[in-house]
DNA sequence: CTCGGTTGCGTATGGCGTACGCAAGTAGCG
DNA sequence: CGCTACTTGCGTACGCCATACGCAACCGAG
């Protein structure tokens, strides 16, 4: 009847580090990782190199962490760190006070967007969040079917922003007005004609603040379809 | 001022594919790289796998395409096709059956996500998307900027949506299920109270066809928030 | 002091992407 | 026909990766 649960949520979810060891210990490692993985990005997330950071030797990292997947758990679990306190001004300021902080960790952290893409979320850490954002509907009267599917709207969006902005705010300060260039180059209005005319535009070569106008101009329009369902719902 | 262009871009733009060779052709080792991926995942795929089912030496395949990252974005440039024609009914039938097509190639493809997440697309098969998308939007009085923010948002939800759903399809059957279980198991009404009392109301606990209905559940909010825009532009 | 358990790690294996250079085939041209 | 220039296929080799296994050093309890 009980299924059985697999050792690295059993670790997530109960057992503390135990800080025995002469230097190693899974709460170190992880945090090895994730200032690792925030800094060369995932990819260069290699046992070894994170190993070499620790100074120690590859193999001894598997004795706190069963495999390298294991690791990324940990990792997705610890990183967020806990949501924020959300305002008691009503669902749509909780939302998006939720919202904005999730796209804080995303940004601080794109790695996780990677790690965590397909995959749904059953440690403490990514359950939090999604408690949270629950909790932003409180004062709504939809059902909780409903709320989970309007978190998962404004989750999709939120993930999806900091996909691309998290990249571009790394990304050389050129590389943006590449882009535009490279799409000017390439894209003809007979073959292209919306395309073509957004690129005439200027739609592609962004400057400074855009990303935030573009993020919250997105969310606005998020929330003004749910603020359709639930104003309706109640009304 | 030219800037200069990748070879990678200058290949998917101009050269067709040279079917000179003995066998191995561009067109031919895309295909299976797309088959591939498709039947086995985007991880399964190895230059040597590739090779293999291709009756060729690994090393032939760098003949035609340079690296592996070239082979994927050649992969990525074919694997979503020709966008469908879109009703000329009005911007939000033309935007619904825009993503849904869309959804149906991330279904069809969900290592495409994996592949172009957060890289801006620049390949022809991927602008033929957005161009068709920006389309929809044209009998709205919206600036391109905006069409361009607005069809970014359908863009984020579409991608999250199909992010978990395509995962979901290929799961076994008694995945979801687990799922439920697990949630049920470590989440406690104490600590996580919305998620506890969501779990308890079975949200966590899908039939047949949720898919289906939480993609159009989510859809509809999202073409609400913009229909509030659009329609208060024009009133 | 002994002993069971824990921790660190050296060695080794199999997979990966791919640089390099040779050989076999093909096309052009006399 | 033969010679040459080029293209295509691929065998070998290298360095990086995750990680299985077993030994040695250490530690706390008796």
């Amino acid at each position: 009847m009980t299924t059985e649960i697999p050792r690295t949520l059993r670790v997530l979810w109960g057992e503390p580090d135990r800080p025995g060891g002469r230097g190693l210990s899974r709460d170190r490692i992880v945090a090895a990782g994730i200032a690792l993985a925030d800094a060369d990005g995932i990819a260069a997330l290699s046992m070894a190199r994170l190993a070499e950071r620790l100074g120690s030797a590859p193999m001894s990292l598997y004795r706190h962490v069963s495999n390298k997947d294991e690791l990324l758990a940990f990792m997705t679990d610890a990183a967020p760190g806990s949501p924020p306190e959300l305002p008691a001004s009503g669902w749509r300021a909780a939302l998006e006070t939720w919202a904005r902080a999730l796209r804080g960790v995303y940004y601080a952290h794109p790695w996780i967007l990677q790690v965590t893409a397909g995959r749904p979320p059953l440690d403490p850490g990514q359950l939090a969040w999604v408690d949270r954002g629950l909790s932003a509907l409180d004062d709504t009267a939809l059902s909780w079917a409903e709320r989970f599917e309007v978190l998962m709207t404004v989750l999709h969006f939120v993930r999806g922003e900091a996909q691309i902005g998290a990249v571009l705010l790394r990304a050389e300060p050129g590389d943006q007005a590449d882009y535009g260039r490279l799409i000017a180059h390439f894209v003809t209005p007979e073959r292209m004609p919306a395309l073509a005319a957004a690129s005439a535009a200027g739609v592609f070569t962004a400057g400074d603040g855009d990303l935030e106008r573009s993020f919250t101009f997105g969310l606005t329009r998020v929330l003004d379809g749910i603020d359709v369902m639930v104003t309706r719902g109640e009304g």
